[in-house]
DNA sequence: ATGACTGCAAAGACTTTGCATCTTT
DNA sequence: AAAGATGCAAAGTCTTTGCAGTCAT
């Protein structure tokens, strides 16, 4: 509906969406800009991440560890969620073929819009930890 | 670690998360059983949700909305979650191929402990409501 | 009896929002 | 000048937690 002006913190908080893999969460890009921006406040983040989101010029990733993440790469792909510290991979797209989203959507009466797919483990370095700590024990 | 004692309150939590399919909320659990138990509290369905989860006697499903969502179905399956509404039904898995996870865990370094696979779109009750708003306007 | 479980209320974490002010067009 | 964007702080929502009392083993 609304008219979108231009904003310089916009365009920084875009900018660093797009120079980053991390995959960030609101307070994640606030910190980012808070030296360049000296009086940019939190909740201009999560206005215009969610302005961004909606003009589906970033992504959801989704609420990991509490927070919301989000993804400046729209292109259909998967990701790796690591389940103790939260880092997040991109990998290629699994996408479930065109005949069992056909069939369901009929069978159902829903509409699909996209689809999410996730592996869920350990990291690299996560791995290490866990490790360290059972040789502790 | 610690041991783990029968209670009545987390026998009902697990009996009412295993007479639904509709994905519950901690709050919606506990409307359930306010009548059966007027003394339950929300804490203490949270806690119970939680350690469920941790024993690996119900999954979470994610955030939907702002609300975390369990199931008590814990083989492997999809979900069709309703980006209005945030209604979740359960679809056939499409899980990637071993040797996706296979590839992929070795170039990264990660271990795999599960994956998600939804799809996203709106439900049949929301089309009709959509359609219904657009026809007002 | 021991220690897990619970109710209650307070605290915590994250996100949204109201309002006055500043910017963009 | 009109209307969107922002800072600030308050409010909102969901979840966790400390503590004293209760219950299961």
């Amino acid at each position: 509906m609304a008219i979108v002006r231009r904003s310089k913190k916009r365009d920084a908080i875009l900018r660093v969406m797009r120079h980053t893999k991390c995959h960030p969460s609101a307070d994640w890009v606030y910190q980012q800009l808070r030296e360049e921006y000296p009086n940019l406040s939190l909740g201009t983040v999560y206005r215009n991440l969610n302005q961004l989101s909606d003009q589906q010029i970033i992504r959801r990733v989704g609420v990991i560890n509490g927070q919301e993440r989000f993804d400046a790469d729209t292109r259909p792909h998967a990701h790796f969620v690591c389940n103790r510290c939260g880092t997040v991979l991109d990998l290629p797209d699994f996408p479930p073929s065109r005949q069992y989203i056909q069939s369901l959507s009929t069978q159902y009466g829903f509409t699909v819009e996209g689809h999410e797919s996730n592996l869920r483990g350990l990291c690299q370095d996560c791995k290490k930890i866990i490790t360290l700590e059972e040789t502790v024990s």
